[in-house]
RNA sequence: UCCCCGGUAGCUCAGUUGGCAGAGCAAGCGGCUGUUAACCGCUGGGUCGUAGGUUCAAGUCCUACCCGGGGAGCCA
């Protein structure tokens, strides 16, 4: 008999026929003359209750010894369930044992410590929450690509082995052929041409200067791919692989990607809840009893939108007590970001024309000769959750600003290039998505809502 | 990388002034006629993170290191 998904199963209209189920044991409630079965195939949230009885000729000999962890093939009948607590049972009339556990089997009925599920990755999905995890983060990526192929962006894949050291947004992994003991040497040092690619390379940092390529020949394009820092930071909220979003959009500025990216953060939210709903529901009950509230509002709520000079001019007046002081000039802090979504504003804020002293050298000089057309979304409770700008489009302008910074124009020939041949404004995001999941389940450690987290001393599994 | 906190049974934790290593859950065995983290009884289970030191005696005090957590910085 065909098998099917729990989650097919639980959303029939009623009950009556006969399924099979295949899946993995969750708890088992033994008696002397019916045994319960949770079992949970990874399909949703909730687990299908399994009841079975002495009329198996494997019920004393088998079934009474399963227990949680067990892989399990369940064919019955769906009966309405006398119990309370479920919709649907299934009353069995052939329980196979397909895979049994060890004593040693390490989940439990009950709470365990995420750091001790960090240590079990290879079996944590079995856990509501690193289940719901999974399933949220298959429904935002889902989310994330219809949202941009809705309006014409086209997925660019950009590569992940990169011989540009671009930008300085931290530390590069490098990738090399070489055997650190014999490396050939040169002048003393390393001689790199003489390495696969025939020069230093390292894994990406950011796909965003190749989608400046891609939108400045297909107008509009977005990549949705890994990227890594080699940064030692110890956090709640680094990794040293984490995945990236970042769409490019040509013909387009400041104004416009701000357009973009609240229309973006409402649709992913609004997607997940309605594709998760049990998901979503057992992190408000379970982990943050605000997150349902808060994304609700966001999807409601228009995004405030602010200049930088604002900003500092609403922090200098706030009368708080800032462990970072504040002035024009200054880069914002978590703490100073966190008041502006939580406190003064109290919904989403974007955040705009900041000083070109503390941002990237590709963004757009506006006319007042100091500051940047850079924009950051701040949410309440976490802070910045994208960054972006309008990119410097004028040739002139983008060679003056690498040279006050000491970029060497000979590493950025191509980007240089797109300057001189058919320019025109355009404007691109980036965020986390990481740290989205972490915002919409309420997570506190974004060690667990990547399934396998590459930190500082950690790349097991 | 910096600051703070922690490491005792498979898991979650207690362990008093330095004086016999503990509980709940899990596991094994038995019981129980519909359970919902089921329930009841019995049994097994320990290099107290590692290495030194102080002491008649160290889980407990001291030093170094390792690992984990929280916060900060960097950032996404």
């Amino acid at each position: 008999m065909a098998r099917e998904k729990v989650k097919a199963l639980l959303a029939r209209e009623a009950a009556g026929g006969t399924v099979t189920v295949q899946g993995w044991v969750r708890t088992a409630r033994h008696g002397k003359e019916v045994s319960f079965l949770e079992v949970a195939d990874g399909s949703c949230f909730a687990g299908v209750q399994v009841v079975a009885g002495p009329e198996l000729a494997n019920f004393e000999t088998c079934v009474r010894s399963v227990r949680t962890g067990c892989a399990v093939s369940a064919t019955g009948t769906v009966v309405d369930s006398p119990g309370k607590g479920q919709r649907f049972e299934i009353q069995a009339q052939a329980l196979e044992l397909i895979g049994p556990v060890a004593d040693d089997y390490p989940l439990q009925k009950k709470r365990h410590s995420f750091e001790f599920l960090r240590t079990i990755a290879h079996l944590r999905m079995r856990t509501n929450t690193l289940g719901a995890i999974v399933r949220v983060r298959n429904a935002a990526s889902r989310a994330i690509h219809d949202f941009f192929q809705a309006r014409g962006f086209l997925y660019l894949h950009t590569p992940i082995i990169t011989m540009s050291d671009a930008e300085g947004a931290g530390e590069l992994f490098r990738v090399t052929e070489f055997d650190p003991d014999t490396a050939p040497k040169k002048d003393g040092k390393t001689d790199f041409s003489q390495d696969f690619f025939g020069g230093e390379s390292f894994l990406t940092v950011s796909g965003q200067l190749e989608a400046e390529i891609g939108a400045l020949s297909m107008s509009d394009v977005y990549t949705f791919g890994p990227t890594f820092r080699s940064e030692n930071s110890n956090t709640s909220r680094h990794l040293a692989e984490f995945w990236m979003v970042e769409p490019e959009s040509a013909f387009c500025e400041l104004e416009g990607l701000v357009d973009l990216a609240e229309a973006f953060l409402k649709e992913i939210f609004q997607r997940v809840l309605a594709d998760c709903p049990d998901d979503m529901q057992f992190f408000n009950d379970r982990i943050d009893n605000s997150v349902l509230e808060t994304l609700r509002h966001i999807i409601e709520t228009p995004f405030e939108r602010i200049t930088y000079s604002e900003a500092i001019s609403i922090l200098e007046g706030s009368g708080q007590d800032f462990e970072f002081p504040v002035s024009w000039g200054v880069d914002l802090q978590s703490e100073h970001e966190r008041y502006l979504a939580e406190e003064h504003i109290k919904r989403p804020v974007v955040v705009v024309d900041y000083p070109a002293s503390i941002k990237a050298f590709y963004m757009y000089k506006n006319d007042d000769d100091r500051t940047v057309r850079a924009m950051d979304v701040l949410v309440p409770r976490v802070g910045e959750i994208i960054g972006g700008s309008q990119r410097e489009h004028r040739l002139d302008i983008l060679r003056e600003r690498m040279r006050a910074q000491g970029l060497p124009e000979d590493h950025y020939w191509w980007y240089l290039d797109l300057r001189r041949y058919g320019s025109v404004p355009h404007a691109g995001f980036g965020l986390g998505f990481e740290r989205v999941v972490q915002f919409m389940t309420g997570m506190a450690n974004i060690r667990d809502v990547m399934p396998f987290p590459r930190v500082p001393g950690s790349a097991e599994f």
